[in-house]
DNA sequence: GTCTCTATGTGCGCTGCCAGACAGAAAAGT
DNA sequence: ACTTTTCTGTCTGGCAGCGCACATAGAGAC
């Protein structure tokens, strides 16, 4: 099960999970596709189930700056339980693959039909906001390169794979730095042999050193989850 | 009313607000205390209603950096609405002032007893991580000088005062940056005539003025806050 | 009045990152 | 085949902020 069902949905009472279900559709994740818009209502909730999605905010004229990751371990559109119909943040698909999508009508009518459901999404909202305030301090302290071995492991979680398609122009976008700033962090990364990358196509070869050479914000991350998602 | 109360209890409806008042005591915010502690279980609920709190998050070995900011629009303690018992940041006292507090249990009581509350409390969990995004974008791409300056405005927002007691040291952990960066930009901010300090002692002189040397990010905040919490 | 502590201002060298530009090489389109 | 686009690596100059150290001066303690 544990690859074919997003994990929030799994801690789902039988009954509620089931009732969930019946009005989910299947959804492709499409790279690069837009899934939320800031001071936009809100048409689809997602829980993705092998793809996963970016959380971005834009400040200024700067480049999107990625503040979170959705994967199978989440969702977005949780703040539709905290009765706010505009999504916060602008989403976008990283990683291609499935989820499972529910309009927003069918979604508000399960949040009251569930109390399970309400609790879940309040837990993993607070989740986020921990880890927000986790990133907002890997911002400010972190370099490139910790920074990218973080960014490299969430992402391998969320793929469920060992390789995935990412470009150093991306990679820079995400971390808010220069292309040439990655470079020089990914190219240490290789010649430590944790990673090997070529033209768009990034394979981790050396998980346990990733997870040393990224900051402490990775583990974070996974502890503050951990604790209130059991 | 409006210097005399919390701006969220004063959007209950009355028969609500006059309940949770009840059980409500008058608590003195002492200056450097430390109201919350991550991963301790919160014992109190904090509405400041002239005083305020600083939320802040450690990183390694690095100073406090703080992430957020807590007056009379909001509130210490929204987790609880998550279902969650522990505080995901510390949280100590900024500006001394008054503030309601409420215990735990009888917060909980009051939660299960009135929607409004928990409707008030989804929502202004909503707004914090709005700000959170923000602010972690804040401290990628700003720079010192418009990062004191929204710290300011800030500040004077919720000390209901021009002039407040802050020192440079004090204001280089808030910011996350070395002192002698804080006293470069204070001393431009000063000659520009915005602000006028000595000894611990700041007064704003010019608020519009201030406010143009602030980064977007604090009528970014200001709005955010205005289109969810009416 | 003197002493000590605290707050503020400066100087110096360093580093991590930025901005912009360019080059080679692999993929994709024709 | 050729051309164009995309991806990656390298260089040069520059700046914001860092770490460290030291100087000055107001405030409070004795």
């Amino acid at each position: 099960m544990a690859a074919t069902e997003n994990h929030l949905i799994e801690l789902l009472p039988r009954k509620d999970r089931l009732r969930l279900l019946t009005v989910c559709e299947p959804f492709e994740l499409v790279l690069s596709e837009t899934l939320a818009e800031p001071n936009k209502a809100t048409r689809h909730v997602y829980f993705p189930i092998t793809g996963f999605i970016s959380r971005v905010t834009k400040i200024g004229k700067n480049p999107a700056l990625e503040v979170g990751m959705v994967g199978r371990e989440g969702m977005l559109g949780a703040h539709l339980a905290q009765g706010v119909a505009n999504a916060p943040l602008h989403a976008l698909v990283q990683g291609q693959g499935m989820a499972r999508r529910i309009a927003v009508v069918d979604f508000r009518r399960e949040l009251v039909a569930s109390l399970p459901l309400q609790r879940i999404m309040h837990r993993y909202l607070y989740v986020l906001m921990a880890q927000l305030a986790e990133t907002a301090g890997c911002l400010r302290y972190h370099q490139i390169g910790p920074r990218l071995a973080r960014w490299l492991l969430m992402s391998q979680d969320r793929a469920n794979a060992d390789t995935f398609p990412v470009t150093q122009v991306f990679l820079s976008y995400m971390l808010g730095v220069r292309r040439v700033g990655v470079t020089g962090a990914a190219s240490e990364l290789q010649r430590d042999g944790l990673i090997e990358y070529h033209r768009g196509h990034l394979s981790v070869l050396n998980r346990r050193g990733l997870e040393a050479a990224a900051c402490s914000c990775y583990a974070a991350d996974k502890q503050s989850y951990r604790k209130v998602l059991a």
